[in-house]
RNA sequence: GCCGGAGUGGCGGAAUUGGCAGACGCGCUGGAUUCAAAAUCCAGUGCCCGCAAGGGCGUGUGGGUUCGAGUCCCACCUCUGGUACCA
């Protein structure tokens, strides 16, 4: 083997690593702990995909790194292995999930064994396996058993939630329905987005423009019985943790308006005529603000109580329970009608067309405004959401702009009552008028004896002023929403819930939870996985035997939803530190040990949705003594997207080229010519036959003709997606996992470029023969390759790489890192003699980033160990700076000389020195110096007139 | 619309945070080796003017601060990701 063959030491070094259980990981951690984790794979059908290894070869370098410097690292791999496609598949072709499912998992461990991961992999785990999904039933059973205390803002559990008296007196019944009440873990009739198309629920992520995302079937909404997990109870402690997190702040920033808290009144309009109004502020005035809103009264929620002197309207949304109640006579069929209508519209069609067109109709009642007892017309109108909120808003047409455009549309009256000042770019004189919206800051007018505030001011005054006379009081909204947490679907994991059955076979509404001792409830063995159309789940289809539960005389059916494939992810981290523990989920002494995660890499698709739920499951087992830190993952890194090969595009209409600027977008037909309506067809170019030309490319043969060049997301459909294994066959795995990191910053979109993988290829060429004579017919060192100490030069290239590698590394900043080990091996290269030393100490800096080839270079010189343990190499600072540097000379910020002095050369040296340069007192001779920036170590500046 | 991120040679990208723009790689050009090719090695490579010495211009655009700006400030343009009436 005189080549560097990677088809053949790579997989000689992945055995060796299996077989001598190189990387597996102590039980407690011996030394400093790093718990490293990369956001594990669904196993598609499709295979590893290149953008996988990009955050996988990234994680494994800092590990490989680490245990270097001795720390005891924790890198666990597993499988996010329940959903959609499965189920899919299932249905198609009749094969359980689980043996797809299986076979998927055992290609993905191939493809990612092939790439030299030092993964422990006695500790791998998938989601699907029953031992794993016992305890994530075991963790549903937390939630069900926990109740969120406002008080202490903590989760408890269900036994100490207080029962009030009323409740107490009313019998065992009403106990455990009030405790089902308040359970983290809820039943609640939800709207949902039915798909009969594929049988089943889908998830507010799953549908796309109204549409599912698999398939594009189309989506209605219907109510049906599911369960909700009480993540906005957490929405404060979510939001306020993310401070201490080390993540980006893009990131940190997409959770917090996911979150989406905002401050401002619930206030309370009455429902009647004015004499009643006065009697119920009498009232009120004693009886204070009830937390609950009664029937006599349209509640609100608002962010702008100062504007309320400006509420012209009222709206309430379509499904608010007051719907019935406000509507006249006169109006009935107008609201029924619009309701009606509402009711068949998504969330995506209501919002559709731009959104000024609102549509609403009017109750035909009045409320009264609590500030000025002036009577407010009620209207419905769906840009009023049900869910949000009490439901119900108050318009303020002159200050929010849906309002405005409401009030436009249906001829409502608009009062001003801010006053924008000299504000930017704002009519004054319009706003005042009402003629213009003013969603901004300013001074009150028209506001009673409220008017000459500033508008903090008097939010904070009339909600004072409101509280005491019991007519509002200060609120907090979150966008965030209970989580949906049932999937009408097979494969998923069962709830462990029994439904009580009376003797009728009927559903008493009374449920129990499964005993812990009972679990797992493993999946049913069905026929088929055919859905059979109605909106209940699957399950439904299970043999008696799984169905029906009895216990102490009473019969129980089993809850037939599964869990949405979110669950399994949401604690994965915590198994990997015990993940064959029987007794518990994970020891409690090793979870302390371990946890947090102190690195967690994964694509920014997961920002919002997965890292949300595992924050919230990991501050319930928190509050309930399971865990021991409040946040799972420390540090989070997302890293970008790999784009396919950069593609040139042209367009020609009836085989003449066009610009894009010819030519229109057709619904039917795509791009077709402007003027004449014939059909576009797209070019795909080779490199060669463009040129660049001002911003973009143009044609070589014609430069007149604008070329699109851009790269693409990899897709099946685009056919450019590249085949790891194809890149491993054809240039190794060390060539990938290089590449993968030599392509840019690990956070950036790049485009795949086979010709740089050859590139890093090349480089490892290098390597080989800076080692390995490659005409020789047996391995063998190079003679240059000699025990003696390095020459002055040699040493401080050496630990001036060592200095840098390890700086770029701890910043992962990996393509840096090859940089310097390129310069290294470019320099060497052009040695004769090659300390001995020096070239171990480069094999070491380059094991993390290419294994296989530094181990096999590693026993060639002459160890018989594998490397992954060697002490990382140190540096000596002072062989890391050179005695003597070139500084540039400057006359007014242009360079106009070098000269070379001693490093340590001091300010005033430095000055007389390059004062004295042959080309600086040439271009001062008969010029004045005004002055001298003299920067030791870095440049000189004459400024001269 | 709103909120992030980013615009640097033919291409991917560097630049110790205000101090030599273009490290490293790809590509390209020339040379050595070879009967020839592959492979390898050496040299060159931002653009423009010039035989050269040298000069001018250059980090999306326009302005500003500074002795000095890819980096800081203001305005704008383009691409990209997220989001969608949350009162």
């Amino acid at each position: 083997m005189p080549r560097y063959n990677p088809a053949e030491i790579e997989p000689k070094w992945q055995r060796y690593w299996e077989t001598n259980r190189t990387f597996r990981t102590p039980t407690h951690p011996a030394s400093e702990k790093l718990y490293v984790l990369d956001m594990f794979p669904y196993p598609s059908g499709a295979g590893l995909h290149v953008g996988h290894p990009e955050g996988y070869t990234a994680t494994d370098i800092v590990c490989r790194y680490a245990r270097m410097q001795g720390k005891s690292v924790l890198h666990p791999m597993g499988f996010d292995a329940f959903g959609l496609p499965a189920e899919e598949h299932a249905i198609k072709t009749n094969t359980p999930p689980r043996v797809s499912t299986e076979k998927n998992i055992a290609e993905f461990t191939r493809q990612l064994k092939m790439l030299g991961f030092s993964y422990d992999w006695e500790r791998v785990l998938a989601t699907t396996d029953v031992e794993y999904f016992r305890w994530t039933q075991w963790i549903f059973l937390v939630l069900f058993d926990t109740w969120y205390d406002t008080e202490s803002q903590r989760g408890r559990p269900i036994s100490e939630l207080p029962i009030p008296d009323n409740i107490q007196n009313a019998g065992d019944q009403a106990i455990a329905r009030y405790r089902d009440s308040k359970r983290l873990a809820y039943q609640d009739d939800a709207l949902v987005n039915w798909c009969p198309a594929l049988g089943t629920v889908l998830a507010n992520e799953e549908v796309i423009d109204g549409k599912s995302e698999r398939g594009a079937h189309p989506v209605q909404r219907i109510p049906l019985r599911q369960w909700m997990l009480r993540i906005t109870s957490y929405a404060e402690r979510l939001l306020n943790d993310l401070e201490s997190l080390d993540w980006s702040p893009g990131i940190k920033k997409l959770q917090s308006e996911w979150i989406g808290r905002s401050t401002g009144a619930e206030v309370d309009f009455y429902l009647g005529d004015t004499i009643g109004f006065a009697s119920w502020k009498a009232e009120r005035s004693e009886a204070g603000f009830p937390s609950q809103a009664d029937d006599q009264v349209l509640r609100v929620y608002t962010t702008r109580p100062d504007t309320l002197f400006g509420a012209t309207y009222m709206v309430i949304a379509p499904e608010h329970a007051f719907v019935k109640r406000l509507t006249t006579k006169a109006q009935l069929q107008a609201v029924e009608s619009y309701c009606e209508a509402a009711s068949y519209k998504s969330d995506r069609e209501r919002t559709e067309d731009d959104s000024q067109k609102k549509t609403g109709v009017f109750t035909g009642s009045y409320a009264i405004n609590p500030v000025n007892g002036a009577p407010v017309p009620i209207w419905i109108a769906d840009y009023v959401l049900a869910s949000y909120g009490t439901g119900a808003i108050m318009a303020v047409p002159a200050h929010d702009q849906r309002d405005f455009d409401f009030a436009q549309q249906f001829d409502l009256p608009i009062v001003a009552v801010v006053d924008p000042g000299e504000a930017k770019d704002i009519d004054h004189d319009q706003v005042v008028a009402g003629a213009r919206c003013y969603p901004g800051l300013g001074i009150a007018i028209n506001s009673g004896e409220y008017c000459g505030l500033e508008t903090n001011a008097l939010k904070a005054a009339i909600t004072r002023d409101l509280h005491a006379a019991g007519l509002a009081a200060g609120a907090v909204n979150y966008k965030l929403r209970d989580w949906l947490f049932s999937r009408q679907r097979f494969w998923g994991e069962p709830f462990p819930i029994l439904h009580e059955l009376d003797s009728n076979g009927k559903p008493t509404g009374a449920i129990r939870a499964v005993e812990p001792s009972d679990l797992p409830i493993n999946l049913p063995e069905l026929e088929d996985y055919k859905p059979h159309g109605r909106p209940e789940p699957p399950l439904g289809k299970s043999p008696d035997s799984w169905l029906y539960v009895e216990i102490d005389g009473k019969r129980y059916r089993r809850e037939t939803n599964t869990m949405p494939q979110w669950a399994g992810s949401c604690w994965y981290y915590l198994r990997f530190i015990d993940p064959t523990n029987a007794e518990a989920f994970c020891d409690r002494d090793l979870e302390r040990a371990w946890m947090p995660v102190d690195l967690y890499v994964g694509g920014a698709e997961h920002a919002v949705l997965h890292l949300l739920y595992s924050r919230f499951w990991h501050k319930v087992l928190y509050d309930r003594g399971y865990v021991s830190t409040c946040e799972p993952f420390q540090k989070l890194v997302n890293q970008g997207m790999i784009l396919g090969e950069v593609e040139y595009t042209a367009f020609q209409v009836q085989g003449r080229w066009a610009n894009l600027s010819e030519l229109r977008k057709d619904e039917q037909l795509g791009w077709v010519c402007a003027a004449s309506g014939q059909q576009a067809c797209q070019v795909a170019l080779q490199e060669s036959a463009v040129k660049k030309k001002g911003d973009g490319f143009v044609l070589a043969a014609d430069e007149t003709i604008k070329v699109d060049s851009r790269a693409y997301k990899m897709s099946k459909s685009r056919g450019n997606v590249v085949n790891p294994d194809e890149v491993v066959r054809e240039y190794g795995a060390d060539s990938l996992r290089l590449y993968e990191m030599f392509m840019g910053p690990l956070e950036a979109t790049k485009p795949w470029s086979m010709s740089g993988v050859s590139g890093v290829r090349n480089f490892l060429d290098r390597v080989w023969r800076l080692f390995v004579d490659f005409q020789a017919e047996e391995v063998h060192l190079l003679p240059a390759i000699q025990d003696v100490a390095p020459t002055l030069e040699q040493d401080q290239m050496l630990h001036r790489t060592i200095a840098a590698v390890t700086h770029d590394l701890n910043q992962m900043s990996f393509n840096t890192v090859i940089a310097r080990l390129m310069e290294f091996v470019n320099f060497f290269n052009k040695q004769d003699v090659r300390p001995r030393s020096a070239m171990s100490d480069f094999v070491l800096l380059l094991s993390p980033l290419a294994p296989h080839l530094s181990e096999e270079l590693w026993a060639l010189l002459g160890h018989d160990q594998s490397l992954a343990y060697e002490p990382w190499p140190t540096f000596d600072e002072a062989l890391t700076k050179s005695s003597k540097v070139e500084i540039p000379l400057q006359v007014n910020g242009k360079i106009r000389s070098k000269i070379t002095v001693a490093s340590n050369c001091s300010k005033e040296e430095l000055e007389k020195l390059a004062k004295s340069d042959e080309r600086i007192v040439e271009l001062t001779a008969d010029k004045q110096i005004m002055k001298t920036i003299v920067v030791p170590g870095r440049l000189v500046n004459f400024v001269i007139k």
